[in-house]
DNA sequence: CACTTGACCTGTCCGC
DNA sequence: TGCGGACAGGTCAAGT
């Protein structure tokens, strides 16, 4: 599920609900989805850590790199966090709990049977970290250790950074025989494309996802580049994508995919040319586009 | 070495 | 309606 721009909207909800806040405590309900690092799991120890170095902790910042979300606390430590395909962050107010939500929306029947995680806030707040198929995790490690984890600090650029597109061209092109759909899912090439914005930028910039990287020009590269930070400007403007689970800091659902040209559209006609979008396999992913528009 | 495939989990949808 | 199998937004490790 979330990619860069769910993960980004997810970081603007929690800087609102969250930052500022003061942790009274951390309820593990799946050891799995809660790691230290340094320490093995062992519930002890982690009991001991979470009670050391996150329990009247205060958030002090909101960031992201790629999908990757950071709560940094105001003692040195941080909660680095990956949804991978299924996480939630969502957050409940002191001031609704009690029967302020409807009866049938998710924050009235939280926790539920995919809550792993939950803070309590001095004030009451709450935030939930679901995930149905327990691939997330929240990480509990010093600020100064979060860059130089060695899956952040081997990140490509983000496209939504205009000044990586030099960088995005140099590790693209160290990846020739890849296709180039498969070069824009990996992290270390360029950081934050899942598979919904690579379908998107691929149709955008007129690319056709199973062309080996050394045939797409450099001009081309240039456009997907360009049409990657397109797609995910307006996504995250528009909430996100919700396919099924995703949602941001609020429980609220994304709406870009009623905007999306190719991803989950095959049988409909391109909006562009009219021909029936397809959809095949690619590097291992469902991957959708226009025969004609993307035909090289 | 570089790229592809399976595994991690749970849930849903589709065909028989 | 029940059941098996394919598939799902991400990323690793293992395999070719």
């Amino acid at each position: 599920m979330p990619e860069l721009p769910e993960v980004e909207t997810v970081r603007r909800g929690l800087d609102r609900l969250v930052v500022g806040r003061t942790i009274a405590a951390l309820e593990v309900f799946e050891p799995k989805s809660f790691q230290v690092a340094d320490l093995p799991p062992t519930r002890e120890e982690t009991a001991a850590a979470i009670q050391r170095h996150v329990v009247g902790a205060t958030i002090a910042a909101a960031r992201r790199r790629a999908k990757v979300l950071i709560l940094d606390l105001d003692n040195g430590f941080s909660l680095v966090g990956h949804l991978k395909m299924t996480g939630q962050m969502v957050v409940r107010g002191a001031e609704d709990w009690g029967g302020g939500h409807p009866t049938d929306s998710l924050l009235a029947r939280l926790p539920d049977r995919s809550t792993r995680l939950e803070f309590r806030f001095a004030d009451g707040t709450q935030l939930f970290f679901n995930d149905q198929r327990k691939f997330g995790w929240v990480r509990l490690m010093a600020t100064d250790a979060v860059e130089h984890l060695p899956f952040i600090a081997a990140l490509g650029p983000e496209p939504l950074d205009p000044a990586g597109l030099p960088e995005f061209r140099r590790r693209i092109a160290r990846h020739p025989k890849t296709t180039v759909k498969a070069a824009l899912l990996n992290q270390e090439i360029v950081a934050g494309i899942g598979n919904i914005y690579a379908d998107e930028a691929l149709w955008a910039a007129r690319v056709n996802p199973a062309r080996p990287v050394a045939d797409v020009s450099a001009r081309k590269l240039r456009e997907l580049y360009e049409a990657a930070a397109s797609v995910m400007r307006l996504s995250i403007d528009l909430g996100g994508s919700t396919d099924r689970n995703y949602v941001d800091a609020e429980g609220n659902k994304g709406s870009y995919l009623g905007f999306a040209h190719v991803f989950r559209r095959e049988g409909q006609a391109c909006s562009r040319c009219g021909a029936t979008i397809r959809k095949t396999r690619v590097a291992g992913r469902g991957t959708h586009y226009c025969p004609t528009c993307q035909r090289r």
